[in-house]
DNA sequence: GTCTATATCTCGATAGAC
DNA sequence: GTCTATCGAGATATAGAC
C-alpha cells in the first residue's frame, strides 16, 4: 500500500467509527441529549476532528440512520435463508423478544429516532427515519402476501405496530417481560393466521 | 373579594395557563426543544414570571404530566356512563381514531413523553410517566376483568400497546390512515372476544 | 488529515428594582 | 407578585497551527 492509500484507509476507519458511535449514543441518549462530545469520545476521535467527516450534527445522525437501515437489510436478508415466509416472521418476532432488556432500557433503535425527529419543525431529517420504517413494514408485507393472506399491507401494520408498541411499553415501564407477553401473542397470532382469512 | 384574594386568583390563573401552555408545547415540540421561553409566551405570561410558579423545567414538565393524567382520569370517567365495558373500549377506540390527525402530527401526548424522559441518565421523570400510561393499562385491564374475560392483563397490555404502535407509525409516516386501518381492526378484535377464551 | 483553542450562541436560572 | 437584565454553563461550529 501507498502512504495516500494507508491514509484513505484509517481515514474510513475513523468515519466508521463515528457512524457505529453515533448510531449507538443516539439510541442510548437521544438525539438532543447527545454532544458531538459523547460521540467523539466513543468513537476515539478528538472532537474537532468530527468536522473533517461530518460538517453538521445533522449528517450524524443521518449515518445513525443508514447505519440502522443497512443493520435490517442485512437481517431480512439472512431470514429469507428461511423456506417458509411464516417462519421467517416468527424468527423476528423470537428476535424481539430476544432484544427485549435493551427495549427496555432504551426503546427500539429506529422508533425512538423516528419519534424525536418528527418533533421538530424542520421536517428533513425525520421523513429519513420513517422511510426506514416502511422499509421493515414492505418487507413484512412481501413474506404476508407469499403466504397467499389478503390484505398483507394491514398484518404488516399491525405487526410492526405491535412491534412498535410493545417496545414503547416495556421502556416506558422499564419492563422487559413486556416484550414476552406481547411476543408470546405475536406467535400464536402468526400461527393462527391461515390463506383467505384475516386477523 | 379582597384584593388578597383577588391577587391569588390571578396567580392561580397564571399557573394553571402556564401548565396548559406546558402539556401542549411539549407534546408539539418535546422536551428538549422547548424553551422556557416558548412555553411563557404561550401561557401569555413573561419569561421571568415562569419562575416565580416553578422553580425548574423539569416542574413544568411534571406539571404537564398531571395534566395528562387528569386528562385521562377525566376521560375514562365519562366512559364509565357506558354500562357495557365493551362499549367503554370501543369508545375508546373510536376517541382514537378521531384524534387520529393529532397523532400523525405529533404523536401520542403520553407514550412521546415517555419515550424521550426515557433518554435521561436521571431517572425520576420518567417513572412519572411510565405512572401515566401505568394508569390507563391498569383501566383498561379493569374494563377486561369485568367482561369475564381470561389473562385480562394481557388483553390490556395488547391494547395499550397497539394504541401506541399505531401513534408511533402515523406520526413516523406522518399518515392519519394508518390510525384508522389498525383502529378498524381493534374494533373487530374487541367484538370477537368472548367469555372464557384468549386473544 | 489531525488537533487545539476559541468564537459564538442559546438557554436555564438568578439578582434585584419596582 | 411582577418583570428586566444578565450571569454562567454548555453546546455547535470554526480558525488556524501543525
Amino acid at each position: 500500500m501507498t502512504n495516500s492509500v494507508n491514509r484513505l484507509v484509517r481515514a474510513s476507519q475513523k468515519r466508521q467509527r463515528l457512524t457505529a458511535a453515533a448510531a449507538r449514543v443516539l439510541h442510548e441518549q437521544g438525539v438532543e441529549r447527545t454532544t458531538l462530545a459523547d460521540i467523539a469520545r466513543v468513537a476515539d476521535v478528538p472532537v474537532g476532528n468530527v468536522y473533517y467527516y461530518f460538517k453538521t450534527k445533522d449528517e450524524l445522525v443521518r449515518a445513525a440512520l443508514s447505519e440502522h437501515s443497512a443493520h435490517l437489510d442485512e437481517f431480512t436478508g439472512r431470514l429469507e435463508r428461511l423456506a417458509d415466509p411464516r417462519d421467517r416472521l416468527k424468527a423476528l418476532v423470537e428476535t424481539w423478544v430476544e432484544q427485549r432488556d435493551v427495549a427496555a432500557r432504551h426503546g427500539c433503535p429506529t422508533g425512538t429516532l423516528a419519534a424525536e425527529l418528527d418533533k421538530r419543525a424542520d421536517g428533513t431529517l425525520d421523513a429519513e427515519a420513517g422511510a426506514v420504517i416502511r422499509r421493515l413494514l414492505d418487507w413484512v408485507e412481501g413474506q404476508f402476501r407469499e403466504l397467499g393472506l389478503s390484505r398483507p399491507d394491514d398484518l404488516a401494520l399491525s405487526l410492526v405496530s405491535a412491534y412498535q408498541g410493545m417496545s414503547l411499553l416495556a421502556n416506558a415501564l422499564r419492563d422487559p417481560d413486556i416484550m414476552t407477553r406481547e411476543g408470546a401473542r405475536l406467535l400464536r397470532w402468526l400461527d393462527s393466521l391461515q390463506a383467505a382469512e384475516e386477523m
